[in-house]
DNA sequence: CAAAAATACTTAATGCTTTAAGTATAGAAG
DNA sequence: CTTCTATACTTAAAGCATTAAGTATTTTTG
């Protein structure tokens, strides 16, 4: 590509033939107050003529400080927002606040390969979208020293969040299954670790999980499990990612046990639909032989042949609220947003038609 | 939000504290082969101690004319990019083309506001993924002198264009419809004028059409309808957007006429998707009642449960091609992508199992 | 009609980096 | 030991705009 931004003729060329100054020009284009409507639409006509592309962006914003655009930075690949619905709806919110106050949005990748590109980034300021709770890709970012914003995952000193109490929603979703008498359960993942690992694991690893949603859903599933009352057993398996096909390839492990888990608890909606459509592959009825609940109430969770049970959470109002907290329009350090368990067939053998469904709030 | 990137000391600063010239600091950021490995990395600790966050972007940009992003500039709201699975997966191919290629992706709206940040973004180039053919927007954009590609819709002299054949493709769906017989149509389409106008249509409106995509599908529709053979009857509707709601809305209309049309063809699976559940709560079998086409084959058209017959399209292909093409790396001026007719249930009566379907290659 | 105020425009400093070309030094080659 | 080359670093120009403060001119006001 050739360097588009040069070779474009500059203000001075347009004052000089238009025979003004270079800052009557500028105002021309960025402060019509200053200037007369006559000289104003003379200089326009002029750069017009000249093919003058207007103010240079790079030049304008060394001068003013201000890119016009903010950044979400995310972990996986860059195209998973666009499949995954769960990012998309976050996004949506994201964009919608951007859009509001005529703000650009860049989507950025963040991990290895990626660093200089978030170093030269024309931007504002950042949001963290996802990002491994390790400390080289952290440092690439803050290094930036721009206005951030982390939403979910872990959190740093002064820096503005936006989430969700994970912990507290899984242990409902766990109480629930408990409640309904299940004794043998499933836990569905996705990472724990960058490390792309696929199956069961062990306690360290949920320890020194470096994605922290995952790791705070697996304690409140967990915490609740272990919170009195009659012993559960409970088999766990980490997915590289968080799609239908991790699932499938988790509830193909899970309920190949003996005894099988009679009860499936996932962290996201993806991999649960994808746990059902494997249970249905082993003629299982869902949910007398198998409960499912899943995490994040993707419109999947409710279109499915069979609805699903899982923790509704306000996904583009996330996205308005990093926008907000990123330009310091208002609110406080720690922002929690309210989640909701949304019971469906898929769980409860008391809800008896696929379109009804229970909401309880969760805290 | 404060001015972010200003204040943060410069190059010189460093250059100063080091006891170098500033060349030397820059090549210890950006290029290390012009300095011995234990200048640069003094220079590069005191960088850090001094919380130099690295080459300012804009300064960067001013001298390299090289932003390292690329926008894509989108004609409705923002967030629909996130909502509407074509658009979507579309920009899931950008965003894949992009990640390769260390590219920033900058999403733009575009349209009466949002002027200013189109002429003011930091970028490279801009793929025109939906945009108004109307002079006053294309002029934004092409002021900035800027290298670009269009996708699907209008085209301009010597810019690059990515897109499919929408109007034989729709010709195709026709000829399927007629074929099997069908004798009154409905027809459904996204918008052809940006006036967010929701009704029938006349010739002239169609004429006019400013978003050539439409244009384009319409005509296939019309010439395959009036090719010769049997007399068809044709109502037309318009929606403001393209939805399943907007679906709903065109299939209340052209459901209640008199005589009911047998087959209705819509540009987009999502107002197919609306038309289709319209149709169910009438009570109406499909196909033998009402035959239903639509366009694009997203997921849920398959995953329907009277899956859909449709056009296929190679959405994340059609990215990367614009990325591609973009980058001048390659390619003719115009590339047109291949196209299937998807037939399922909706249409046929000869499909018979919900996971059956048959490919008509297009063209 | 003189003084004050508003309007319309200019001056000039400043923002921060990249990079071709130049210089000094050390090492290799003859 | 001289000459050449490579290495390591410096010089200085250029990239393009914004904007506070200043000047000249016109209009308003009393």
């Amino acid at each position: 590509m050739r360097p588009s931004l040069k070779d474009r003729g500059t203000l001075t060329d347009v004052a000089k033939v238009v025979g003004v100054s270079v800052a009557s020009v500028s105002y021309a284009f960025s402060r019509p107050d200053q200037l007369s409507p006559k000289l104003r639409e003379k200089i326009l006509a002029t750069a017009r003529s000249l093919n003058y592309p207007g103010p240079n962006p790079a030049a304008r914003m060394l001068r003013t400080g201000f890119a016009g655009s903010i950044a979400v930075v995310y972990a996986s690949p860059l195209y998973h927002v666009f499949q995954d619905p769960a990012a998309s709806a976050f996004l949506s919110g994201v964009a919608e606040a951007c859009s509001e106050r005529r703000l650009g949005l860049l989507l950025l990748q963040c991990g290895e390969g990626y660093e200089s590109i978030i170093r030269s980034a024309a931007i504002d300021g950042l949001i963290i979208y996802t990002m491994p709770n390790d400390a080289v890709t952290i440092q690439t970012v803050v290094d930036r020293g721009l206005p951030m914003v982390i939403v979910d995952q872990f959190s740093l000193p002064n820096v503005p969040f936006v989430g969700i109490e994970d912990q507290a929603a899984a242990r409902v979703c766990a109480r629930h299954i408990k409640a309904l008498g299940h004794r043998r359960l499933g836990i569905v993942t996705f990472p724990l670790h960058a490390d792309r690992y696929c199956g069961p694991i062990d306690k360290r690893r949920l320890e020194k999980a470096c994605f922290e949603v995952a790791r705070r859903r697996m304690q409140g599933y967990l915490r609740a499990i272990d919170a009195g009352g009659p012993k559960i057993s409970v088999k766990i398996w980490e997915c590289p990612r968080s799609s239908e096909e991790d699932g499938r390839t988790a509830a193909e492990y899970l309920l190949k046990k003996n005894p099988r888990p009679t009860a499936i608890l996932a962290t996201s909606d993806r991999l649960a639909l994808g746990v059902m459509e494997v249970a249905r592959k082993y003629q299982l009825r869902i949910p007398d032989d198998l409960a499912v609940v899943g995490f994040d109430d993707i419109p999947a969770a409710r279109m499915s042949a069979l609805p699903l049970t899982t923790v509704r959470q306000p996904f583009e109002e996330k996205g308005r609220f990093a926008v907000a907290a990123l330009l310091r329009e208002k609110g406080p350090l720690r922002t929690i947003l309210p989640t909701k368990l949304i019971i469906r067939q898929s769980s409860d053998p008391g809800v008896l038609r696929a379109d009804q469904e229970r909401e309880i709030d969760i805290r």
